[in-house]
DNA sequence: GTCTATAAACTGATAGAC
DNA sequence: GTCTATCAGTTTATAGAC
């Protein structure tokens, strides 16, 4: 009987694993079939079946993963005892990176987000999110304790801000890279750089409460 | 003959469209089958493949219809006369109404962007973002120019970050729902307000260049 | 015996044709 | 409105390897 979650030793489950997060992330839950899974992977399209149970339980296993891969590149950051400054500049840095170079990943996860994030949203809050989100705004809660982070602002609504930046810039790049006006699409560094001007400083000329 | 547009006068193409763009956007473009949406739009599915000849053509033209939907809802706030401030509340406010309560189109087009292949539909993608583009940077190059947007911002990073957190709040608004520290989920206007002060003011206790 | 793999067949839904 | 050829996910039977 296919286990819920197989061993990450055996190498079969985890190249079926790889063709169906690449499979998922580019053609949708539907779109993907399982056929092209295994053939993707190697392997016969029964010996998919050995070893997750469903489709839906292989596509569950593929989120799971990716939540996975996402917390461990984040972990370190929370732990950081640099200052607020450098902290942002780390987070910016290591969620453009991860959102770029794991690129599957992400658009699986965003994705699952437009497609079923109303019916499965409790479960992907719970299961997935509710940690991540933890880690992460952390890192403001703490800036505002420390008096770093201005006294008036929602640490959530900083946090909000700057990921928001990053997953822009992800879901964007490959449309906005054709737009001779918009420069950043091939300097991730630059645009990072940028917005942590406007996060931190503001974009108004003359600061005001409004 | 199938026409690629279909008039918008006939009322069964129009009915057509309203129910291929629910589909498309809940289910995604393979998860859609063309009998629910004959069965949806109370026509036979021989009428549909009467106005739209594919799959595919339906589907463009749902993306169509969709970056019209978005262009018409944002071109009166470029031609606003209002100061920086209140135009930027303006353009928060409509994005964010819009994204909301056009929900589908919205997941349509953001779905689309994630399509790795970009085989469909890329350049109306482009399309749709390079006219917008325009019309949404402006308000922030006039702003730079009357010296209300900050002299160092580039304005297409403004822009990008105020984009960037309504789409944000837009993809998150689901899945956050369920997270009690997120308590924005139900409270579009207050995100707004709070974005527009990080935005505007920063969020650094002491502002200085980094 | 359990684990891993496969081929072949089954059932239902699909896009599209007539 | 019916038909069809195709392809989807899933199941069952089978068989070698540790």
């Amino acid at each position: 009987m296919p286990s819920p979650t197989p061993h990450a030793t055996c190498e079969g489950a985890r190249q079926i694993l790889d063709a169906a997060l690449e499979a998922f992330a580019t053609h949708g839950y539907s779109g993907a079939s399982m056929h092209a899974i295994a053939q993707q992977a190697g392997v016969s399209k029964a010996n998919v079946f050995h070893h997750f149970a469903s489709k839906e339980l292989l596509y569950l296993a593929v989120l799971r993963t990716a939540a996975q891969r996402w917390r461990e590149n984040l972990v370190p950051i929370a732990q950081s005892n640099a200052c607020f400054a450098d902290q942002l500049k780390l987070l910016v840095q290591r969620v453009l990176d991860h959102l770029v170079s794991e690129s599957a990943q992400s658009r699986v996860v965003l994705r699952e987000m437009l497609e079923n994030g109303a019916l499965r949203g409790r479960e992907l809050s719970e299961e997935i999110f509710n940690d991540n989100f933890r880690i992460e705004t952390g890192v403001f809660r703490r800036a505002q304790a420390n008096g770093e982070l201005r006294a008036g602002v929602d640490p959530i609504l900083a946090w909000a801000a700057t990921l928001a930046a990053c997953l822009f810039f992800f879901q964007t790049r490959d449309v906005l890279r054709f737009n001779p006006d918009f420069p950043y699409a091939e300097a991730p560094e630059r645009f990072a750089q940028g917005i942590r001007d406007v996060l931190l400083n503001g974009i108004a000329a003359h600061p005001d409460l409004s």
